[in-house]
DNA sequence: TTAGGTTATGCTCAGGATAAGTATAAGCCA
DNA sequence: TGGCTTATACTTATCCTGAGCATAACCTAA
């Protein structure tokens, strides 16, 4: 199966990146004080809690966790890692790249701070944090309240999003670019009995930024009135997150990652309530558990859950194993096997 | 469907970095001299021509295209596009990040040059390449003659990789890692009756390199003799094109993006072939004729390909409609529908 | 004690997607 | 014209998936 790209699958997230390189790439590597910028770490960090997503946030929750980094350590994995770990005092059980930015426009301070973010997305557990300083849990949904479709599309969709959107439409120069861009807000908000899909974060976020439908795209002249609700980060971090909602949101879908989020037992319903809250809809539960034994990513512990509401469910853990048997699947083309 | 994750899945590519954050992040933005570093950008540039995945490659195919960048151009990727776009006359269709390695001992100068490399991959078509420089297209393969198995495997996986493999295996410390070693092996490389998956381009890369039985794995003590074929590159540039090969062959899987490496017309076995070059593996023909019929990703353009062997082909062009009509499917999770 | 609420768990069923193969068509060339 | 090559149409069996029914097992309040 091959399916659609450049125009709206893109996920490049400097779309206000200011950076380049100067003509030609050469095989240069003299260091060039003229050249030098710095290097920042931004981390995306979940935790799923009471079936809500958090993130871990700084600054009275307006920003994600992140710093300069220096030639130290082993990686930047490791340093992150490490650091995360002093932090939650739980081991970080996922850790992966997300997105290098680089723009000169993203802090706000004129041209002159060139700099990159390098951003990752690590999975973690909210209990037991050591949480001594500034750093606390924000749910997700707070940052993009149009994204949570476990009990149905959310309002504010019906009732604010679709009439902006439309009237931003409207808005444009000529027909073909209003029917243009009405076209890819129903596609990616799913408007006109199309499907609701709920990978399309990033993209959300980038036409609603484009719309000037969100406090960051209208820094000066903040019209606020017109705006759409969820709450602002500093910078560009709201796009980070984005990008960090939309990587795991497809990544649940085919590696056992909500594994990292879970404790060493738990019950079917649990793991399902996760994996809702991570995707942002519901699922069939019958289904789930089918999918769950035929791929056995789980093995019965023998324990059964207590304190609970009707009939107790028996509790399970991640199988490892799985791991080591097997690499993962994902072949859509139609392979010949001679 | 959830499938395996952090051991063998793992993309991440600093296994050898240096870097570190310092300490806690914090929310820091003074640019600091001490901290000041260099940034590269690196870009594979993928093309099928006569049925082959070429790359382009400068300093005698040892090496990709890379070069400094600075803050000039209006973004990273746009600063790439001109570029590829100058060096081959042609529009480079789709381009999209890579990862960023960072690490002090890439450029094998020392600890001091710090710097981080921002790799891209990028999809375009050799012909009329205004081929002036040193740039050149290399075949994929001559890099990785282990990962073509579209005339089935290999003969060299049979006859050196496996027993080279199985000889690391055994040499480990403990009977444990032993076996732990021979498994890895055998799922990356389908040894002992598993599936040969072919997205696992960077893990059977990763494990040759740690079983030093690649040149850039031992620099120095080059004991040549118990390496494995396939042509080097400088500093870790062939784990940069690891990547981006296994990024494009999952890729096609669920987005058209072989398409920017088709000519606008071409016939249904042209197609075929530039997704088997890239997936190094063969298709069956009439099911893949149906499922670009299915997905409608291919208009009749009411030609014939002409100067043909056998039965002359209708030659189609891409419907680029479909990036309008639909964004990407993708669920494999049991969504309810209430 | 029992009705009713809640969650757990087993099973069925239809439709669609997939892998593989059979059959036929339409060119070319010796 | 027979044989080679590629194109294209169909068939078949199997598996996967979405959806729903039915029952089990626990609790609480009437």
């Amino acid at each position: 199966m091959l399916a659609a790209s450049t125009a709206i699958a893109s996920h490049d997230c400097n779309r206000n990146g200011l950076l380049d390189v100067a003509g030609p790439p050469r095989k240069t590597k003299t260091p060039d004080s003229r050249r030098a910028i710095t290097a920042d770490l931004v981390a995306v960090l979940v935790a799923v809690t009471d079936g809500q997503p958090k993130i871990m946030t700084i600054a009275n929750a307006g920003a994600l966790p992140s710093g300069p980094f220096e030639f130290k350590h082993r990686s930047l994995q490791s340093g992150l890692r490490a650091w995360v770990e002093a932090q939650t005092g739980h081991p970080l059980g996922y850790v992966e790249q997300l997105y290098t930015f680089a723009d000169r426009g993203r802090t706000g301070d004129g041209p002159s701070p060139h700099s990159v973010s390098i951003s990752y997305l690590g999975l973690t557990r909210e209990d037991q944090v050591a949480d001594g300083a500034s750093a606390h849990w924000s749910g997700w949904y707070d940052y993009f309240p149009w994204e949570d479709h476990r009990e149905g599309p959310p309002s504010l969709l019906a009732k604010l999003l679709t009439p902006r959107l439309r009237a931003w439409a409207k808005s444009a120069p000529s027909a073909a670019l209003q029917r243009e861009r009405w076209q890819r807000a129903a596609i990616t908000f799913g408007f006109e009995d199309r499907e609701w899909n709920e990978e399309l974060v990033l993209q959300r976020y980038e036409l609603l930024f484009e719309a000037a439908l969100i406090p960051e795209a209208v820094r000066e002249s903040g019209n606020a009135a017109t705006l759409v609700p969820g709450r602002p980060m500093t910078a560009d971090h709201r796009r980070i997150l984005a990008t960090g909602i939309a990587r795991l949101r497809a990544k649940i879908k085919y590696r056992p990652v909500v594994f990292e989020l879970m404790p060493a037992e738990f019950t079917l319903l649990q793991l399902q309530r996760s994996v809702e809250a991570l995707a942002g809809r519901l699922v069939h539960k019958q289904n789930f558990r089918r999918l769950m034994e035929q791929q056995q990513l789980v093995e019965d512990t023998g324990a059964i859950a207590a304190d609970t509401v009707g009939r107790p469910a028996k509790l399970f853990r991640f199988r490892h194993a799985v791991l080591a048997e097997r690499a993962v699947a994902g072949t859509k083309l139609p392979l010949s096997r001679t």
